[in-house]
DNA sequence: GTTTGCTCCGAAACCGGTTTCGGCAACGAA
DNA sequence: TTCGTTGCCGAAACCGGTTTCGGAGCAAAC
């Protein structure tokens, strides 16, 4: 007979089979013959457990497949074992075709070390700190990768304030004089490419080189700028500020900053850009202006996005290794929440010259490329 | 004066501030003046808490930004509040430039019920399966969105008869006779796109019409390849074999297709493509044999990719809402490992007509075509 | 006035690990 | 021999929640 009527949830839930063949701490620890505090301590390493123990209870763990659950760990420890990232849906040049193969490289990073991945998205710049708050107050993860850096970026002074590691995807502070010591990163040297772009288009003959870069809030927007510079004056060239364009974030938006440039009375005869979809904008606009792209005009991207190599003429450009970029920001993560000074986790790398068909030696001088875009246009 | 030595880590880890500005739900309960465990039956929905009192102590934890741990949760639950992805990384057409607006979709999905998104990256077929087990093993998600469903699915095999819920972006089992009662899916009707598609090409006057699909491997190319045999029957139209062509999966092998019918005695004067990559694949072919897309041969492609709009002409294509699908995937499976039955959970929306100027009634007949063909080829 | 039954809540066990603390044995030094 | 170390391990507390179980209080029924 039924005296007490058991309480019951609202919502019904059928009974998973909660873990149900997982070998667990307790079970092995009685095949061992130990107690569970000490297969514990000998699986995470404690000095003071005798040598012969540990070997013999890593074999056993190894041998029966046993995994411990990552969130009973972190109950006591504070620490999931798992990296997070939050990515924007909001930017209009959002379409990143690399995602699958950052996603790729950082994964299998994390797996190594027996780590996940967690990810979340953002719909607006606000929304983005709540994002990432959230994650930190509910402890998803022990660690951030924060993609697309900002010259200022809120996420960086955020997360410093709550002490949580990060890594940035790029760099931050553009042209601050606080050195950051204690931010890591990992980038790949865009600065570089734009300034090796400009040294191979003067070689080719050049004079005129402009620049279309990208949104100047983005740091490697104006670290590009400034390679193009540095070209520049490694060339012997002298910069023209008709030149040097920025805030190209789409492909329409290069396409603008393109019919500007050429409608000038001393159009460019090359064009180096801060990003791929800027330089594909260009090509709609030659092809409308009459310009033969490689040889009116030479074109110079970055990204390396596969669009490049279907496009008539074929777009040189600076090809990015997301997939590493991934591996990288994962693995110096883990060993910043792992302890490692952030100062020292620290990678710069470079992106690889892929020449194509869309720049060469100039055809026309500027003067001329006026004078054909002119007839052109009156036409 | 200490005797014992105590024992310590091998590898030294800087003491994170573990969660420290956290309500918990022991101060909950003080501040309430009630039992944690009240304060948590109370929150959970139980029927045994009084309403004035759930009332109040919903307040409370609101007032006070109260949120529980999940993997606190998780250890007595099993549940980690978590959905899990695992993607492919070894596909050659794996560069899907809508990967952000899926998971953006799906996370948003995920946020609105407090869960979060795991993702992690399978390297090879076999490796796919060790790494679904690796997650369900330790425990990181409570369920999976399973994306690019084969005919034959050895993911469905694995997660079912580990009984974990899992749901499918697509469907499975493609003329198979077992009813697959137990599996819910969201997918977008393919094979309705492809019937409207010969529908319309068949409306603008053409009357051979091929078909260049995927990898038949996917359950969703043979799905587009039947929409194309039930258009060209709605039409009243033969079908041709030599018209039906198969497996091409990246825009290379959908170049190889598209030559192959254009060399045929009787070339098709339109192509349906199960997707945007093989119909861009078809652009260089027909350049080079002469042939203006839109008036000699109409293509229509499927998927939206945001190339289509940039090409010349622009792609008639029918565009994915990638974003929604994430979303109900989502929802959906959330929905399922709350306790509802799978087989109630399935959706099935469809793709939007985007027109362009790749199709337009035939100007020429199949035969002039050959004839065409043939005479530019032979100089 | 009991008994019965129901509503509502608290004490305590529990989940699967980690960490603290103390104790036992062995060993070297006094 | 004795004492202080040291090496190695077990008992128990602990992490932050969930769930079980029992019981107090009260109203209706007998």
């Amino acid at each position: 007979m039924m005296t007490n009527p058991r309480p019951q949830k609202r919502q019904s839930s059928l009974r998973q089979t909660p873990a149900s063949g997982r070998v667990k701490l307790d079970q092995l620890a009685d095949i061992l013959g130990l107690s569970k505090s000490t297969v514990s301590r000998a699986l995470n390493g404690y000095s003071d457990i005798s040598d012969t123990t540990r070997k013999r209870v890593e074999a056993t763990a190894r041998k029966m497949g046993y995994r411990p659950l990552s969130h009973a760990q972190a109950i006591r420890t504070g620490r999931v074992r798992a990296i997070a990232m939050v990515i924007n849906s909001w930017e209009p040049d959002r379409n990143n075709p690399f995602l699958q193969d950052f996603l790729a490289g950082a994964c299998e990073a994390a797996s190594t070390s027996d780590w996940t991945m967690t990810i979340s998205t953002a719909k607006s710049e606000k929304d983005m700190l709540d994002v990432l708050g959230r994650l930190v107050e509910e402890r998803k993860a022990d660690g951030f990768i924060l993609p697309r850096t900002e010259v200022d970026d809120a996420r960086v002074h955020y997360l410093r304030d709550l002490k949580v590691p990060f890594i940035l995807y790029g760099r931050t502070g553009y042209g601050e004089t606080d050195p950051q010591d204690d931010i890591s990163w990992f980038d790949i040297s865009g600065e570089t490419a734009t300034e090796n772009a400009v040294t191979r288009l003067a070689h080719l003959g050049h004079h005129r080189i402009a620049y279309i870069g990208s949104d100047p809030k983005f740091n490697y927007s104006r670290l590009r700028r400034d390679g193009y510079l540095q070209g520049l004056q490694a060339a012997g060239l002298t910069m023209d500020p008709d030149l040097v364009r920025e805030g190209a974030r789409t492909r329409e938006e290069g396409a603008a900053e393109a019919r500007a440039l050429m409608q000038l009375p001393s159009p460019p005869t090359a064009i180096v850009c801060a990003t791929d979809l800027a330089a594909l904008g260009c090509y709609p606009v030659c092809t409308e202006l009459g310009l033969e792209i490689g040889h009116d005009v030479s074109i110079v991207g970055y990204d390396g996005i596969p669009e490049c190599q279907y496009v008539n003429p074929g777009l040189t450009t600076f090809s990015v290794d997301s997939r590493r970029a991934g591996e990288r920001l994962a693995t110096l993560l883990i060993r910043q929440t792992r302890g490692e000074e952030p100062a020292t986790l620290r990678e710069l790398s470079n992106a690889v010259l892929i020449a194509r068909e869309s720049d060469g030696p100039p055809r026309l001088t500027p003067e001329a490329l006026a004078r054909k875009i002119n007839l052109i246009q009156r036409s």
